[in-house]
DNA sequence: TCTAACTTTGTAATCATTACAATTTTATAA
DNA sequence: TTATAAAATTGTAATGATTACAAAGTTAGA
């Protein structure tokens, strides 16, 4: 994947640090949170700022090539996957799976009075490695 | 409703301001946070403290009498309707609907690998009121 | 090369939430 | 009823994520 002109083919001018962190997240699958970006990506970009992770996951949410979830209160998540997708997070080991639901229905008629623009799901439990246990 | 007795049931000894803080959830359906319930029940209880409605909210989800949901990242909402269901915020006028799912089914066969217990959808759009517009 | 626009950075400010200790209230037993 | 212990409430201070902002650095075009 060429990052660089996936940033600019999205309007992003592609610098050292946005594509070090694009690049990041799309290796990244674990879904990370600011601070797990900031920290792995110090050692390469000694003089990365946090503040500038801030700004450039804001700047990618905004454009379309990143969006956030959050499962637990007050901790954002990123993910640069940008399929409709769910979440499942085992409350055993903390693991966020990724859950495609192609087949989702949510044909209530209520929603008939309603445009949706995004629908997000996360679900809680326990997954199949922490049941065995 | 007798949310004394309700309180009890739930082995949560019922003092004024529990009441007080179930009796505005029970009755103001639109998703409070915890500044609105404070800020709605300072005039009656004067006395009321902001960590108060911290710990009682806490105690009532403890204890199953209220759910959390955060569809804006950073801003907690509480709700004492207990079955399942889901939520539509307008980004027009911010409203926050309740839908009600019956039937959903998210049965992809790789959630077959997970015990789930918790199931949280929430969507995002235009509503039909501001739709017409 | 010069200049303007854009990016990055670090520090300080903000805001929700939690920790904690002191005070008040409640429940129980003498 | 009174004394006492346990529980609940309160206010203040601390924490931690996020944002605001201004200064410094970088990039691109004339």
């Amino acid at each position: 994947m060429d990052i660089s002109n996936h940033l600019n083919t999205n309007n992003i001018k592609p610098s050292i640090q946005r594509i070090k962190i694009f690049e990041y997240l799309h290796e990244n699958r674990n879904h990370p949170t600011v601070d797990n970006i900031y920290c792995d990506l110090s050692s390469d970009i000694p003089t990365l700022s946090k503040t500038t992770v801030y700004n450039t996951l804001k700047l990618f949410v905004e454009n379309g090539i990143t969006s956030t979830l959050t499962i637990e209160e007050n901790e954002v998540r990123y993910d640069a996957i940008m399929n409709e997708h769910a979440h499942f997070k085992c409350d055993a080991c903390g693991i966020i799976y990724d859950i495609e639901i192609g087949n989702i229905k949510l044909n209530d008629n209520q929603l008939a009075d309603f445009k949706v623009d995004e629908t997000n799901i996360h679900l809680k439990g326990k997954c199949k490695k922490c049941l065995t246990k």
